[in-house]
DNA sequence: ATGAAAGCGCTAACAA
DNA sequence: TTGTTAGCGCTTTCAT
């Protein structure tokens, strides 16, 4: 208990004296194509595990000028959509030999701060799907020249690669779905705050709709979440009767508003209204709700995300590239059946 | 684009010289409570914010002996309860320095291989909340001394600090509540796989209900997922009219359940049967579950954890201790209201 | 209060 | 193929 001073960690140097060699050789041992006698590796790697040997990657990194670690930058995290996303993405990186720095980033001047943090570890690269937006990142991250991505947060900035769903066509299946299910007396739900991929979706749908004339009304939530929805459920409730279907800018916000509509309003989803959501997460396929969405692929979207930034961290090079990503119409319970079988 | 070579980056030998003073100055200027005087330290950090200039952590923990890096592994991520629990742990760890690095552990080789990973960067602490026990991690952080709190995973391990709900208690209080709704027919739904917390809670429940005289039936789900306890309600939907009251031992178990039985064998709850939960996760109290359940605190649970975590990284001699986690019946709508008003 | 010098553990030329 | 020698960027005695 006491002589815990003792407790030294083993470096390369125990490791080549044990086994024998210099320290070139057991740094050789660990490095990945390097020129070394498969004897002396194997001597080597003998010696390390008889000794409990680690290579530490920050004495390696201080030396090869980055360290496998990239930054994932999240906010919203226990909310389904995203906590999917960052597992896959977490787990894509380690795959492929990186370790992500998890930063949760809840406003916009945490996220501001935090990401500088990054920056002290030398990360290859940064992942951002918070929905806070902050061009100061980018700015510093080119400086530094990091490679960042960027999901769902629009591409006009530049020197950022982009992931992100295809919004227009968003809003055009939303528009189709519910034309589908024979509904002509639209309304769409959408958060009042802007957000690039959540406010864009809900606006190409208006937009949309316009063109084919019949416009939409616009309901605004407090933000995307499902208790938001319920609140709606307050104000669409009322004018349910000019209504034959609506359009909720995400599942959570749609689920809430099912809810409201059908436990304080009575309103019976699809015969009196055609609900259709965006994003697919679990619960949209819950029996109790069976929601009708538009799926988007959170796997995808992260793996993605991790093959562009680890492409540039390659090639730093590269032309920045925008990843758009497929959506694909689901019907489900809450929009009426095509007629055609 | 050529010359990126000249991309180099800031070094505290650049800052010193803008600033006209000495490394060591520079350094003390960013190492709180260092001895320096207030003029100097102003001129070098006017110089290193000029200059764009970031501590460079590996570098800084190369020497220090340890980074401020912790490692975070879970399982599940993309399940309601440990998103949260994750969310407040990676949320704390930064607000108190520290930077988190995520590892996804799915199986048990897996949480095996990444902890070790966690070595290569003298990771300061390790908070473990993946369902997958692995004994050797335990020895690994004990021999190189890496503080290492676990979980939710039973506290029989010597040699880590413990945070985990008070089973017992659990199993007691799904006994009263199903009590106080009138239930004397029970039975208990709970994954087939060992774990501490998921069986734990269920046996407790089981042992409780033997010392009452009123043995509860088990039934086994294939996981603890939503969808898992949507197909046990194709096994105990049959014997229902030997049942009134059932604990679950988890809510997406519980939510899966309640549906099965509500849509596909038109069983009313909590006419026909009262509802148990245990998490009490979000999902729990929509409108279309309203679960009646037992709260366990995520944000709690985190917290504590991280700052057993931290309490150890300062006295490494600390007794190891376990932080029992005091947990609360809530009674929703799955439960007959308790007859006294 | 400050500066000089010696590493932390590793990798990367360069010789051998 | 291997060993030797310099550092990577920082902190930290130890003088001053």
């Amino acid at each position: 208990m006491k002589e815990n001073l003792t407790e030294k960690r083993v470096t390369s140097f125990d490791v080549a004296r044990h086994a024998g060699v210099s320290r070139s050789v057991v740094s050789r041992a660990f490095t990945k194509g390097a020129i070394i006698s498969d004897t002396a590796r194997a001597k080597v790697l003998q010696s390390a595990d008889e000794l409990g040997y680690q290579v530490n990657y920050l004495a390696r990194g201080l030396q090869t000028k980055h360290s496998n670690l990239v930054g994932i930058v999240a906010s919203a995290l226990d909310t389904p959509y995203r906590a999917r996303q960052v597992r896959i993405a977490a787990q894509e990186c380690i795959k492929r030999g990186f370790r992500p720095i998890l930063l949760t980033a809840e406003s916009a001047v945490e996220s501001e701060k935090l990401t500088s943090l990054l920056f002290n570890y030398n990360v290859a690269g940064v992942i951002i799907t918070s929905a806070e937006p902050s061009s100061k990142i980018i700015t510093e991250c080119n400086r530094l020249s990091i490679p960042i991505v960027m999901v769902n947060r629009g591409s006009d900035i530049s020197g950022a690669d982009c992931v992100q769903m295809d919004i227009d066509q968003a809003g055009a299946l939303a528009y189709q779905m519910l034309n589908e299910a024979g509904a002509h007396r639209l309304a769409v739900l959408m958060p009042r705050v802007e957000s690039y991929s959540v406010s864009g979706r809900a606006r190409a749908f208006v937009d949309i709709c316009k063109k084919h004339k019949t416009p939409a009304l616009v309901f605004t939530s407090s933000d995307q979440s499902y208790t938001a929805g319920l609140d709606a459920a307050q104000e669409i409730g009322p004018s349910i009767d000019t209504l034959d279907g609506i359009f909720c800018a995400t599942d959570l916000l749609a689920l809430g508003l099912l809810d409201g509509l059908r436990h304080n309003w009575n309103i019976k989803v699809p015969e009196n209204l055609s609900v259709v959501g965006c994003d697919d997460i679990e619960q949209a396929s819950w029996c109790s709700y069976q929601l009708s969405t538009i799926h988007q692929d959170a796997d995808e979207q992260a793996i993605a995300a991790v093959n562009i930034m680890l492409k540039r961290i390659e090639d730093p090079t590269m032309a920045t590239q925008t990843y758009i990503q497929n959506l694909t119409p689901l019907h489900r319970g809450t929009t009426k059946r095509p007629i055609r079988k």
